[in-house]
RNA sequence: CGGGGCGUAGCGCAGCUUGGUAGCGCACUUGUCUGGGGGACAAGGGGUCGCAGGUUCAAAUCCUGUCGUCCCGACCA
């Protein structure tokens, strides 16, 4: 492709509403511009870089077994009130009425419209299992779009979905489905993790998602040092502190400690590091009543200081909460936030307390008074509080509901645990039969009885993966591409090839030959300066350039400069194609 | 949804307080020079100042409404 019926369109200046890199970047040089919030367009430039993730998924999904199909964008509503998510779905669903007053809506996914082709042509166990996948644009109403397409309203997925008879059928080709992600992001060139997660609203149970590693990810994801445990910081497990409990050696005491709430001013007003200070935090629990009714129920969580709740996992113990108001906590209490705590021994208070592990373990610890201006120190459980001894510690009142910091032991019991940020660009679940059985999918089995099939359901961000890449790599001057998503792979340049014969002759054969070697290389043609090149060039993030002027003619040979290289190296003009050949396998 | 900011040329911005002929940089067009890291000079083209009302002799500027857009808000004990 030459420069000149090619054009660039990149842009020096920053846009003022692009936040992070792979936005402004993205709109620098030129991939995608904004239509309104939330929808871009794709430019050539950026299309082609687009189309390279999807061939790579593409492939996979072929060597995986899966069959490529397409389904509407536009979906009828009945669907969606047979599963009845299009209840359950908020107002991100895109929903709109035909001009015969029908409802239908902008998928956001399709696993209504699978599960209906598939209860309409799969017929005998026979067929099964079956995997089908699409890549599709899908339409979220997001809240609040941001960071260009990373999380835009409308975007390009690919989703497949997968059938079985069995659970085992399933396991295996969740199983193929991993493999075939973790290829796929290996040739995508990122630096990725698989982490076990919450498979949220979507429901079934297993569940994986692939984040590319990016300090500006929204996602924080905890890994071991030592084996390949990852998991979402949601989900990851704080394992009980190995070392047992001190024995108390302070007596209680009550001090003053005005105007001092949270717990770094306490820890510097009383000169105690904040993991030994107990945090305390009020929240109210909804249960059902044995007549069905909703009531609700005062509770006092307990972390150590230096932790924060998790609450993923509060709410697997709890079910239902929310944080109590300062007057819930004043009612209750008699206190305001900043000084409350556990009740201690004598004050006649029974309050449902649930303890982390790890502040359970603590001793001669402080925590709030439950008298504003005031916090114990010399604090010990079982001589001062209610809370049980360690010993008969349940279920109920010691648990694990912190999110796991940095340092800790790895739940695998390898390494430790290190935290890092990642952008989700896959996820995959087994679904099991929720959608199958509300929409009644199924088979004849061997036995000819109906059965209902069990589905499996993969999805790819395809537009975000772009913006992903550029994220995990990217300098000041531009983007660097991971070989198979650069647009081009070579950039050729010439130095004022308007005023010498001779170099736009060399130029044309060597753009000529580069073609017949099968090598993707933009030709920059145009008549500019040597620098507005090489910075276009670099900012959209051709791997290696090859720079070719009078100087070199006269000895016969070219520069070569990969994107990242500091120096150009001098290659003979009759071993460029090898050479390029050599770097790009 | 709440709080805040911003809508002036394709992009980035000034002008608004204190109403009086719409400006700057980049980009674009033409020409001359220049020619290995986003050139210089000269001459150009391009704007219903988001939209609708209102105040006024006069509104980008003041008032009201409206739309768009961006940021912040979900860990506080």
């Amino acid at each position: 492709m030459r420069t000149t019926q090619f054009p660039l369109n990149t842009v020096k200046e920053t846009p003022a509403d692009a936040e992070i890199a792979s936005h402004q970047l993205m709109i620098r040089a030129g991939l995608i511009r904004k239509l309104a919030a939330g929808l871009y367009s794709w430019l050539p430039l950026g299309l082609r870089v687009l189309r390279k993730v999807e061939k790579i998924t593409r492939e996979e999904m072929e060597k995986a077994g899966a069959l490529e199909v397409l389904m509407p964008a536009l979906q009828p509503a009945e669907l969606w009130q047979e599963t009845g998510r299009w209840e359950q779905y908020g107002p991100e669903l895109a929903r709109l009425k035909d001009r015969h007053d029908r409802d239908f809506c902008l998928g956001p996914t399709h696993e209504e419209i699978i599960t209906d082709l598939a209860r309409n042509e799969i017929k005998s166990y026979k067929q099964l299992p079956i995997t089908y996948y699409q890549v599709q644009t899908k339409f979220r109403d997001e809240i609040r779009p941001r960071f260009g397409v990373m999380r835009s309203r409308e975007f390009i997925m690919k989703d497949a979905y997968s059938f079985h008879l069995d659970q085992d059928s399933l396991q295996a080709t969740y199983d193929v489905m991993y493999q075939a992600y973790t290829n796929i992001f290996n040739h995508l060139g990122l630096k990725f993790r698989a982490v076990i997660a919450d498979s949220g609203s979507i429901g079934g149970a297993v569940s994986h998602e692939f984040h590319v590693l990016a300090d500006s990810g929204e996602d924080a994801i905890a890994f071991s040092t030592e084996s390949d445990y990852a998991a979402n910081v949601e989900q990851a497990a704080a394992l009980p502190p190995q070392s047992l409990r001190l024995s108390p050696s302070e007596e209680l005491d009550k001090i003053a400690t005005p105007g001092q709430k949270s717990i770094s001013e306490v820890s510097e007003f009383l000169g105690v590091t904040p993991q030994k200070i107990l945090k305390t935090l009020a929240i109210i629990q909804t249960v059902k009543t044995a007549m069905n009714e909703d009531t609700e129920v005062f509770w006092l969580l307990y972390l150590r200081g230096d932790h924060e709740l998790n609450e993923v996992k509060a709410h697997k113990i709890l079910g239902e909460f929310r944080f109590a108001t300062d007057e819930e906590i004043e009612g209750k209490l008699n206190c305001r936030p900043g000084y409350i705590g556990p009740p201690v021994k004598n004050s006649g208070q029974v309050i449902n307390g649930l303890a982390d592990h790890s502040a359970i373990a603590m001793s001669d610890f402080v925590c709030g008074a439950n008298d504003p201006g005031f916090h114990l120190k010399g604090c010990n459980w079982e001589s001062d509080f209610l809370i049980v001894s360690i010993a008969d510690i349940s279920e109920r009142q010691v648990a694990d509901i912190r999110k796991v910091v940095e340092g800790d032991p790895s739940p695998d019991g390898k390494g430790e645990i290190t935290l890092a940020r990642g952008i989700e660009v896959g996820h995959i679940f087994q679904l099991g039969s929720k959608y199958s059985a509300a929409m009644k999918a199924g088979v004849i089995n061997e036995g000819g009885k109906n059965q209902i099939m069990l589905m499996g359901c993969y999805g790819i961000g395809i537009s975000r993966v772009v913006a992903a890449a550029i994220e995990q790599n990217h300098d000041d001057k531009g983007i660097i591409w991971p070989a198979n998503l650069a647009p081009f792979q070579v950039a050729l340049c010439p130095m004022n090839m308007h005023k010498s014969e001779r170099l736009k002759v060399a130029s044309e054969q060597l753009y000529q030959d580069l073609q017949a070697a099968g090598i993707e290389v933009l030709f920059d043609d145009r008549k500019v300066r040597a620098g507005f090149m090489f910075s276009d060039m670099e900012l959209i993030g051709i791997p290696h350039c090859i720079i070719v002027g009078d100087r070199g003619l006269d000895t016969g040979t070219v520069e070569y400069k990969g994107r990242t290289a500091q120096e150009n190296i001098e290659i003979p003009f009759a071993d460029i194609i090898d050479f390029l050949k050599a770097k790009l396998v």
